[in-house]
DNA sequence: ACCTCCCGCCATGCT
DNA sequence: AGCATGGCGGGAGGT
């Protein structure tokens, strides 16, 4: 177990070359590898799910045993695979298994259309890779090799990948071959989707069809000419650089060159979906409106049924992924006309610049950079040469930068000829069944051990883990060293937390003494993805507010912060392992510096000329850096001290959460999952389009109260473990650091309770993401075992625990201070980053409605 | 009956 | 031509 550990840790890709050692851990995976050359699926196997069925499970038995607690479907997979253990022909296999199994056995056998949903599936590939890779090792994915390991034709792989891809979490190396950024490049990728965004005027378009709507309710000639106007006003000058892909400074070229074909894709719509998450102040957007501005950017006229079903479902594709990333969960939006699916943005509050201050991206740019106000420069004087400008890419540049690609890639390519690797790798199947398993694992722990004490310990074991830093393992790097310490002291919760000092040293020893407390795997864990894995099993701590408040519930609030924190733990759960961590790794720089970095220097650099569009950037880039000086002067300050930690946290969550906007916004931007922005303005403004401004009641549910409480400062803060956080406390401290307005405590009871005076109506029902069950873990669920008992190591990932506190926002901060690229010191533009946005805003705050809004979270289906 | 969205056909475009 | 990508929408599972 150790050594895959070690594998998954530094990296992914390597277990492929890691394998052996991998081999070694079970049999059975040595079983799959032979096997699985046997399938040579030297091209793209069209179905990787039989030859998939034979591999995955080859983790421990303990795991295994989890697993089938967990799951009867799990367990009659294992069966199966059991079967298909001991084949070579995997047809055969499943004829046993038919034999075996009775018609209904069988069916039940398999796996359910949920078992099969992209959301989950994209789970178990997130849970292969860690979020914050070392760049120094090469974290290469082979496509083939995925689909096998995880049993999924290619076709869904790419699905992910796409969406990866347009968030830079991954680039394109080659045929078959991607390279895993993890989310190095993601605050900095979000940075420059909102920039794009605000100056593709998404905001206002949202608006614009709202209003429409709102007015077609009554009026139906005026409809048209709305719509018409705004897709006008969208296609024509917006519509061109939608087409285009956004791109970022290390991650990005290849894809789009690659794929050049059709840069509306999935890819773009992603972009183009969280751009609209990113600009509109609820940063709710619904699946109608994002549907209606996609396809008006491209073809602003016929709003056809069957484009639009088809772009829904597109949509539905990409939420699923982001969901699983945790950057939105799935709620409705109720509006008079009816309840309309929609999606919260749980992701980090972004400020408009490219957030990447200090980023990785080592190239210069230009453009940007001098568009770029104090963030940028600061990120700029910090490190020369890395501000890396976003820009959209050009058509006309495109072409240039395939032929540059395009020799590159035939240096890539040529090695990688993937298939081989791939079987070869086969053996990592090892690893990632691991994380499967340790996926499961970690449900199962969550569960059991919800209550359990140990948390901390857990976590800790986990958060270096997932780190990808492998603990014990000799292999590691110092960046690894440093990051897991790092980021360990980051994730704990402030009362846990010892030890290390400072992230910076990296010295220091990363074990960090677990304390007691639970809320230190949430650290570890981002909140989302925590909430992910408890949901699945219905513990959601997200969910039942009831439980988490329990202990306080002076204040709905409390409950609306376990929900949070949940939600938080989710979207943070992806980032977990190393979203604390302050990686100091230049993300990719390997990778990079493998790709030559003087191509993309250029290529960027002409990008930036187009990019050079964003004169936004700056305005924002001004606002963001005073906010951002002002919360935080350094990325330094984040001494992980439990003390500084907390504050930071909390700071950092609430900031990233509310972002940049108002102090209304704050509130709102709590990442809490189901947390409706308290703020009347916001809300209405984003979601009502109607301009007279009416008191709005906001009817919050129950959870979606508790969301909005738990705030990552609550994670931080409480060391309680498992349990939520008095919810007392937790209103304080929510309201403390402003992420919830005083005003808008919440009530245990489902009804809604009125907010703020101005909204009328709003009521919001958490839901959980469909997805949730399998997110748990990452990187470092598969790892069952090594020091901790596999359990244990699972459970941190997954802790169940409801109020696993994590707060988004530590993540995020996290990230930014220790982001450093070249090392631990950079803090001003972490700072910077992280805080921003309060500059902007709000649009939407024109019009007030007087619609009453509902959102309502789901909670898990 | 509606919401989701899996599945895989088949177009596209590179090699 | 062969293969990698991925657009697309039928149609089925879930609720």
């Amino acid at each position: 177990m150790e050594n895959e550990k070690e594998n998954l840790f530094f990296e992914p890709h390597k277990r492929g070359l890691m394998k052996t050692p991998l081999k070694e851990s079970t049999a059975a995976n040595i079983v799959l590898t032979e096997i699985q050359p046997d399938f040579g699926p030297l091209t793209t196997p069209t179905k990787p799910k039989e030859i998939s069925q034979g591999e995955p499970w080859t983790p421990t038995a303990n795991l295994k045993m989890l697993i089938s607690a967990v799951s009867p479907e799990i367990r009659n997979r294992d069966q199966k695979r059991g079967l298909f253990d001991g084949r070579n022909g995997l047809p055969e296999a499943k004829d046993c298994l038919h034999e075996h199994l009775s018609g209904d056995e069988y069916e039940k056998s398999q796996p359910s259309r949920k078992e099969k949903s992209l959301g989950l599936l994209c789970h178990k590939f997130l849970a292969r890779y860690p979020n914050y890779p070392n760049p120094a090792v090469n974290n290469d994915i082979c496509l083939d090799e995925v689909a096998e390991e995880l049993n999924v034709e290619r076709r869904r792989i790419y699905d992910i990948v796409n969406v990866l891809e347009s968030l830079h979490m991954v680039s394109r190396l080659a045929k078959n071959r991607y390279t895993w950024h993890g989310r190095h490049n993601l605050h900095k990728t979000l940075g420059t989707l909102k920039t794009v965004g605000e100056e593709n005027k998404y905001a206002e378009q949202i608006m614009m069809i709202k209003k429409r709507e709102y007015e077609q309710e009554f009026d139906f000639s005026k409809t048209y000419s709305l719509e018409d106007h705004i897709m006008k006003s969208n296609s024509g000058h917006d519509g061109h650089a939608d087409m285009c892909f956004v791109e970022l400074p290390g991650v990005e070229f290849r894809a789009a060159s690659v794929n050049s074909r059709k840069d509306k894709s999935l890819r773009v719509m992603s972009q183009k979906f969280v751009m609209l998450f990113l600009v509109s102040t609820p940063q709710i957007v619904s699946l109608e409106i994002a549907a209606k501005i996609l396809i008006g950017e491209d073809h602003v006229e016929d709003l056809d049924k069957s484009k639009f079903k088809t772009k829904i479902r597109r949509l539905y594709d990409i939420a699923n992924v982001l969901s699983s990333l945790n950057l939105i969960k799935k709620v409705h939006v109720t509006e008079e006309r009816g309840r309309k699916p929609a999606f919260k943005w749980t992701g980090p509050e972004i400020s408009p610049n490219p957030s990447g201050c200090g980023q990785v991206l080592p190239f210069p740019h230009s453009d940007l950079e001098a568009k770029r106000p104090s963030k940028d420069n600061c990120a700029k004087n910090l490190f020369s040469t890395r501000g890396k400008p976003n820009f959209t890419r050009h058509p006309s540049l495109i072409k240039l930068v395939k032929s540059i690609e395009s020799d590159r890639r035939k240096i890539n390519s040529a090695p990688s000829s993937p298939v081989k690797t791939s079987k070869a790798e086969s053996t990592q199947n090892s690893a990632p069944f691991p994380s499967k398993m340790a996926q499961l694992a970690a449900i199962c722990k969550m569960q059991l051990e919800e209550q359990s004490s140990e948390p901390s310990k857990k976590a800790k074991g986990q958060q270096e883990r997932s780190g990808h830093c492998k603990p014990a393992s000799p292999l590691r790097t110092l960046a690894n060293a440093e990051l897991e310490l790092t980021a360990p002291p980051l994730i704990q919760p402030l009362g846990v937390v010892p030890l290390i000092p400072s992230p910076l040293s990296p010295a220091v020893p990363v074990i960090l003494p677990q304390a007691p407390s639970g809320p230190s795997y949430a650290i570890y864990l981002q909140p989302a993805q925590a909430q992910t894995m408890t949901a699945p099993q219905g513990l959601s701590p997200t969910v039942c507010p009831a439980p988490s408040s329990k202990a306080t519930r002076s204040k709905d609030p409390t409950d609306a912060t376990t929900e949070k924190a949940a939600s938080d733990a989710k979207s943070g759960a992806p980032t977990r392992p190393g979203s604390l961590q302050p990686v100091p790794d230049r993300p990719g720089a390997k990778n990079r510096d493998q790709e030559s970095a003087g191509e993309r220097g250029s290529k960027r650099a002409s990008m930036l000329d187009d990019s050079g569009s964003k004169k936004k950037f700056k305005e924002d880039l001004k606002g963001l850096e005073n906010v951002s000086a002002t919360l935080f002067p350094s990325g330094y300050l984040i001494p992980l001290t439990q003390c500084s930690s907390l504050g930071a946290e909390s700071i950092l969550s609430s900031k990233e959460n509310s972002s940049t906007l108002s102090p209304n916004h704050r509130i709102y931007s709590s990442p809490i999952t189901g947390v409706i922005p308290v703020t009347s303005s916001e809300l209405t403004a984003v979601n009502f389009p109607s301009f007279h401004v009416t008191p709005l009641k906001l009817m919050v549910s129950p959870t979606s109260v508790a969301a909005v409480g738990n705030s990552p400062a609550l994670t931080s803060s409480h060391p309680v473990p498992g349990q939520n956080p008095s919810s007392a406390i937790v209103n304080f401290t929510l309201q403390h650091l402003g992420l919830i307005s005083p005003s808008v405590q919440v009530s245990a009871s489902p009804g809604a309770v009125p907010v703020s005076p101005r909204i009328e109506a709003v009521s919001v029902v958490p839901e959980n993401v469909g997805t949730q069950q399998g997110r748990a873990t990452r990187y470092d669920s598969p790892v069952p075992g090594q020091n901790q008992p596999s359990g244990q190591s699972v459970a941190v990932t997954g802790t169940p625990q409801p109020v696993p506190v994590t707060p988004k926002g530590s993540q995020s901060v996290a990230e930014s201070f220790f982001r450093t690229p070249g090392g631990p010191v950079k803090p001003m533009g972490a700072s910077c980053m992280d805080f921003d946005g309060a500059n902007k805003t709000s649009v939407g705050t024109l019009f007030v409605p007087q619609r009453k809004l509902e959102v309502s979270t789901e909670d898990g289906h």
